[in-house]
RNA sequence: CGCGGAGUGGAGCAGUUUGGUAGCUCGUCGGGCUCAUAACCCGAAGGUCGUAGGUUCAAAUCCUGCCUCCGCAA
């Protein structure tokens, strides 16, 4: 079977990496986004699916839109039977959608119809889930509103962050991807219409959302924590600096919201309950154990984070 | 040349403005107290202050170059 793939980061890599390895598919060629400046030197960096591809040796595009007609006459030139999408990035027309024989099979990180969009893995954490998984659908031009095929679920520890829980479910997608090819071939693959009612929207994470509201109960807090690491990090303010919070404990001591309970360990009140700080960085310094933290900054008692 | 912070015993920091004895909270080691302890008391070891030059009677501190780490922005 003839493949073409489409996807970015490093979730998609182990799914790209079964599909090559495996004997009965071959990948034509690779689409992933333009190479991007990253870090303060702005050095240009190539997508891990890129960098994945390559190592394979093979072709990779970067286009940067399927609306130039050359474009999608070049994908079209590949005749694949099927286009395989993990976390593109981009929005695919009708176009491009109809050029595979059996059309574009995404693999999105959450159980649809729930959280749909660009971070359900993140969500999921945040907002306290017990479950989550893959879903792979047959995509369709609304926003992972395709039917759905093949669907895998998984429990989500107490104090999994976002970033663990994405080293599971990428080799998890690459599962459901292999499943779900296999009844292409077979023809045993059966759709099943996803329940719009249902459905839940994933908004990507942005530096806005942050900060820590410690009137919400420590779960809630420690929900965030956990679902904005390793990406954008949660954080709280402290003495005007932004002082970002990788790793919390929760703990039953309770007081006033913000408000410093104890030192050894560094326990901060929440709404309900309060939270352990395990692993923090302030602006400008490195990361450190919370510990270290309070200890060089004479933080005590009473003192205020946030 | 995008903006900014930081390199000081094993850890985290103060000291730099106003050059002149290496400081704090911990950790480590030894001893004591205790039924016991991450608690408490006593004592000890451990630092060419990132690096290379410069100024000076004297530099962690002032000046210059370089290296490394980090926050923002993208």
């Amino acid at each position: 079977m003839n493949i073409v793939f489409m996807g970015t980061p490093d979730f998609a890599v182990p799914s790209l990496k079964a599909l090559v390895e495996s004997e009965k598919y071959s990948v034509s060629a690779v689409y992933t986004q333009p190479d991007k400046p990253v870090g303060r030197k702005r050095i240009l960096t190539p997508p891990e699916v890129k960098v994945c591809a390559s190592q394979y040796g093979i072709e990779v595009h970067q286009p940067e839109t399927f609306k130039d007609s050359e474009v999608v006459e070049r994908l079209r030139s590949f005749a694949p039977d099927v286009i395989v999408v993990i976390a593109y990035g981009k929005l695919l027309p009708k176009t491009v959608l109809d050029i595979p024989k059996y059309g574009c099979i995404n693999i999105h990180g959450s159980l649809l119809p729930k959280l749909r969009g660009a971070a359900p893995i993140q969500r999921s954490v945040i907002d306290g889930e017990k479950e989550t998984g893959v879903t792979s659908m047959l995509m369709d031009v609304g926003l992972d509103t395709g039917d759905m095929l093949v669907k895998r679920s998984v429990k989500i520890l107490p104090d999994e962050t976002a970033g663990e829980l994405f080293d599971r479910l990428a080799p998890l997608g690459a599962e459901v991807l292999l499943e779900t090819l296999e009844k292409i071939e077979n023809g045993t693959l059966e759709r099943e219409k996803q329940n719009d009612s249902l459905s839940t929207y994933a908004s990507m994470l942005s530096k806005e959302e942050i900060m820590i509201d410690w009137n919400l109960s420590a779960q809630n807090v420690h929900n965030k924590v956990r679902g904005m690491n390793p990406w954008p990090v949660a954080a709280a303010l402290f003495g005007g600096k932004k002082l970002k919070i990788f790793k919390t404990r929760i703990t039953s001591q309770e007081g006033s919201p913000s408000e410093v309970l104890s030192v050894s360990p560094p326990v901060v009140a929440c709404g309900e309950n309060s939270v352990e700080l395990v692993e923090v960085q302030l602006e400008g310094k490195k990361r450190m154990s919370a510990a270290d933290f309070f200890r060089g900054q004479r933080i005590n008692v009473g003192d205020r984070i946030g």
